[in-house]
DNA sequence: GACGCCGTTGCGGGAACCCGCAATTCCGTT
DNA sequence: AACGGAATTGCGGGTTCCCGCAACGGCGTC
């Protein structure tokens, strides 16, 4: 007897889910089903089942999380990621917390039905990993070196997504204060910040602060739930650093 | 012989509004079908539905400048709004555009199949106006004075989101430079970043500024798409005034 | 070991931003 | 006509940001 699971709060797309898996030659005798991503991992964790589709917006925990907290308990949980975007945020996430023995895929929502099936088979009962093309495309901007920016600077960039100063940056970072400021400067110029400023007239038109983050907003480098999490995070830095008193420096 | 229109880009909820409105008893011998905000305009010129259910979020055109135009053809034509959030981003920018004699609702998509059936009868039947609780909520912190931004509030606040300085955003809106700061600083005030931001330690946290953005799109202020269109527009705004020189100074 | 590349850091200055104080204007109320 | 609140603007100064220049250190190549 086999078990799967599927997380996934739109109750659309969720009976969707349940009536390809059902239907499909993977000889599926449970269906577990989650709304949220905490019940993911708790349900996950008590059914034991044998493949996951994880849709990454959801409320509570978002599914990057969730497979995170999966992952932790078992590395080989079968995983098929299953969203609306491909934003570079979500995919960048992912590619982050993925162990190396992990199977995966990543599929739009766009996908038809086939194809749908096929990744469920491919990933569940074959073990391969499958990423949609329009996510490839990200990935490879955002890994190779041409397009895409490093780690430093998309750290950079969600830090002052976040509104933090050049000197919290700094502190946050354990980097100097000109450091940060030469990453920016790369961050500026990879975002393209020094092609368009100077048009309309004899004054600078464009903070260029806000303006990457506004440019990254809209090339979806980032989206607001990824400033959320950075945000959390940043929070959760300081109060352990607050616990542990200034010693660690 | 009555047709309506149904504007939804994903398949899913667009086959599952089909069935809705065939079940229903709307007498609905037509149902046409648009994926885009582009479709939905040309469409509704050419079928010239009863009524038209329109998704917010689509490609090519938002549901809310979908709507605009279609509005300005036909200010009468009733129009149910159905979207995923209820974002103060979009709702702000239907209450804007919504003629005095429109007929219309706004729902959330997490509603279930009998209240969008209720929701249908009366905004396309009996052309009452109704609007999701979960919205309400939004929409009188947006239009009452106590929480909620100004128009002026408003209006700085996505030119910061865009990245513009405030001289540029002086020359924009027509004002003074000094009054750009001034309205910034009731916006800080009124996005509570007075309160927190001293807690770590000697010197500040954060740069209000950026920060401002960064909380405005966690409490869905704005969200990507409303800083596009704010980025569009202000676009055109600066050609336009190129062509026309510096005479209308 | 010399060379070059890359990231980090310091210095310095010009520009932009943040904001308290105060004068003025506009508008609605009494 | 007088009053009060809200928005606009000027002034001044302290802070932060942006960035060119240059020096230093690590790391791989030849």
């Amino acid at each position: 007897m086999s078990t799967f699971l599927i997380v996934e709060d739109d109750a659309l797309h969720r009976s969707f889910l349940r009536e390809v898996i059902t239907r499909s030659d993977l000889g599926c005798t449970r269906l577990v089903e989650a709304e949220d991503g905490e019940q993911a991992i708790r349900l996950a964790r008590e059914v034991e089942p044998k493949g996951i589709v994880l849709d990454l917006q959801m409320p509570k925990k978002t599914g990057v999380q969730a497979a995170k907290a999966i992952w932790a308990d078992d590395p080989t949980m079968p995983i098929l990621f299953w969203s609306n975007y491909a934003d570079e945020a979500y995919v960048r996430g992912i590619t982050k917390i993925v162990p190396a023995c992990a199977t995966y895929g990543y599929l739009l929502k766009t996908s038809s039905k086939e194809r749908l099936l096929r990744s469920i088979q491919c990933v569940f009962v074959e073990g391969q990993n499958i990423v949609d093309r329009e996510i490839r495309g990200v990935q490879q901007r955002g890994a190779g070196q041409t397009e895409g920016l490093s780690e430093a600077e998309y750290e950079v960039l969600l830090d002052i997504a976040i509104g933090l100063t050049d000197q919290a940056i700094a502190n946050h970072r354990g980097i100097s204060l000109r450091s940060v400021q030469g990453r920016l400067q790369q961050l500026y110029a990879k975002l393209g910040l020094d092609e368009i400023p100077l048009i309309a007239g004899r004054t600078a038109e464009f903070n260029s602060r806000s303006r990457a983050v506004a440019v990254a907003l809209m090339s979806r480098l980032i989206n607001g739930r990824s400033i959320e999490a950075a945000d959390s995070d940043y929070r959760r830095a300081m109060t352990d650093l607050g616990r542990n008193g200034e010693a660690a420096k």
